[in-house]
DNA sequence: CAAAAGGACCAAAGCGCTTTGGAAGACTCT
DNA sequence: AGAGTCTTCCAAAGCGCTTTGGTCCTTTTG
């Protein structure tokens, strides 16, 4: 059943069809009401692809996956595809995942772009300057970066968490409980998200006049065998920290186990904060000592990115507004006062 | 650049630039080289919109992704994208998710079929008999399920790994070492997978004489918590098995969890072995005592099913062969004799 | 009451490709 | 030399929608 027919079983032209079913004006009500019923009745849809070369719309999002042999997907996507898919869903759009090679991901956007793959893409984990930020604000396509990327003479719109502010809470208190050195195992620290934790630590350090040393961060891709290698290293120092902050759950799974290897305790010896997503599979106040953690689900994120694309396609949302959401800062069992 | 304006600046009709680029034999050689040439030159790169209109052929394979506020998506997910993700960017493939109510994918399966959205689709996690298989087999779009769905009169293409084959080694192996007392931890037993690897565990056992207790299976959603909270009810018996299998490393996290909770030791009091489907993020050998695991990369998996939809797409590949991956027992320090 | 304005509809021209059904010329064969 | 056969190319017809630029008729306005 396409348009051509569907006009003809009604004995009007493809021109007032369409147009009453899309919601033109310049179509008479009850004509439009005969047209809607009778598209329902047969079960018409309008063919997308016949739609897209005419419109150039497409109905769906895209993103550009990094893959290669060496490339890690970051086991957050899921839970962001979660809150993205549930409001796409509600939409009718879909989302295209365009593999790209991780050195070259700029063939990807100016094609997808070029071809008009898609109405709007998305960003995620941008680092300061992050040359797809650039990219796409040129090539013109609507979109919404994930996080930040710091460093540019134009804005651009982004849906973001206070990751400064996160740590620098988490910090204070480590401090308020007499803790003097603090260390801190951060993600890979190219990425706006690190820089702007280990930036909010220091920051509350800095309040009360301390520091944090060099010898005190960490900086690797987050897994549970880094995240034992870095509090590895940083508990067999001479001067080991008293408290860290990590910033990943998945990490944090690794310090506890070097914890536990050099036997010492949590929070004995070791007050331990760590970042929560907020996975279904991996609570925080499951581990054997409930882990305190600066708190935001990212699958909310993914149904607000969503959102805010639909918004921009749609036209109902311009201009560059970036949007920082607050973080939960939750104590737990994890954090005591520093030992004496 | 369009088609029009190549041949127009090449004094070709269209028919014959189109023939020569794609190939047809039609076309004298020097022809084609002179078009091929210009084209690249000029960067021209065929509208997939209209292309698409003409032929019906997309150069995406689909996959329904069930969501919803209470739908959780499998960690396992993101490395099946990357093996999917691989081998689709060598092969200029987009991947579309099309979001859909859990409850309702048929609508979502209907559509996109009707809507020619996509060359293929994929399936995942089916369950016996499952409904979505039936539906893409009759709907005859090319399709690849990843795993199985028993219980059908017909035949259909798959890629699963040997779950039967892997519990019951694994089973065996425990038996071998004195275990009179075995449990299981598995996943939702209504999918495939839980379901043959119970079946190899059983029969092992059976081979021995022995049986698996009702009390000795739990079938749950494989997060740390559930396997956590298994482990407890198992040990916890008045006659507690002496060693676990586990369906996936994230639950053993918690088995690890309830047995240290429990003053037990791993492999003093109980023998664990969990099925590893290789996360770059969390692995077996860095368990606090190292996992034994039936090891079997779902990347790897992801990447074949991605070949097999190209090759099916391009008619490569027909009829419903079915493959069946082995998988590897690997021994590491979590398994020993029973106690005595 | 003629002229202007408005309402409701339509024919046809795109969108940019692929594919059908020739056609023209060169070659082979009897 | 005329009939068939390749080879190579082309004009034009789709694919199924949206949108432009009318037309025709009814209503309002000066």
């Amino acid at each position: 059943m396409n348009l051509k027919q569907l006009s003809h079983m009604l004995a009007l032209s493809q021109t007032t069809v369409s147009r009453a079913l899309n919601g033109y004006p310049e179509v008479n009500e009850e004509t439009r009401r005969r047209v809607v019923d009778a598209a329902k009745r047969h079960g018409y849809r309008p063919n997308p692809s016949a739609r897209r070369l005419a419109t150039g719309k497409t109905g769906m999002i895209g993103y550009v996956l990094p893959t290669g042999a060496s490339v890690d997907i970051d086991p957050h996507f899921v839970e962001f595809l979660s809150g993205l898919g549930d409001y796409a869903r509600s939409h009718e759009l879909d989302l295209v995942l365009s593999p790209a090679d991780a050195d070259d991901q700029e063939t990807t956007y100016r094609r997808i772009v070029a071809n008009r793959q898609v109405d709007a893409v998305y960003i995620s984990s941008p680092r300061p300057a992050d040359r797809r930020v650039a990219l796409v604000n040129t090539l013109g396509i609507p979109f919404i970066v994930h996080g930040r990327s710091d460093g540019f003479d134009f804005d651009y719109p982004f849906t973001d968490i206070d990751n400064e502010g996160a740590f620098h809470e988490a910090a204070r208190l480590l401090v308020q409980l007499g803790h003097r050195r603090l260390a801190l195992i951060n993600g890979d620290d190219r990425e706006t998200f690190a820089i702007h934790r280990e930036r909010g630590m220091r920051r509350a350090l800095a309040a009360s006049g301390l520091t944090l040393g060099e010898r005190h961060v960490c900086s690797v891709t987050m897994t549970e065998e880094n995240g034992y290698r870095a509090a590895r290293r940083l508990l067999e120092q001479s001067e080991p920290p008293t408290a860290i902050a990590c910033s990943s759950l998945i990490m944090s799974l690794g310090v506890v186990r070097a914890v536990r290897d050099l036997g010492l305790t949590i929070p004995g010896d070791l007050s331990l904060i760590a970042h929560d997503d907020v996975f279904p599979w991996l609570k925080p106040e499951n581990f054997s000592v409930p882990l305190s953690t600066t708190r935001s689900s990212i699958r909310l994120a993914g149904a607000r990115v969503a959102e805010r694309l639909a918004a921009r396609i749609s036209g109902l949302e311009e201009g560059a507004r970036g949007e920082v959401w607050p973080v939960d800062l939750v104590v737990r069992g994890s954090v005591a006062g520093a030992p004496v």
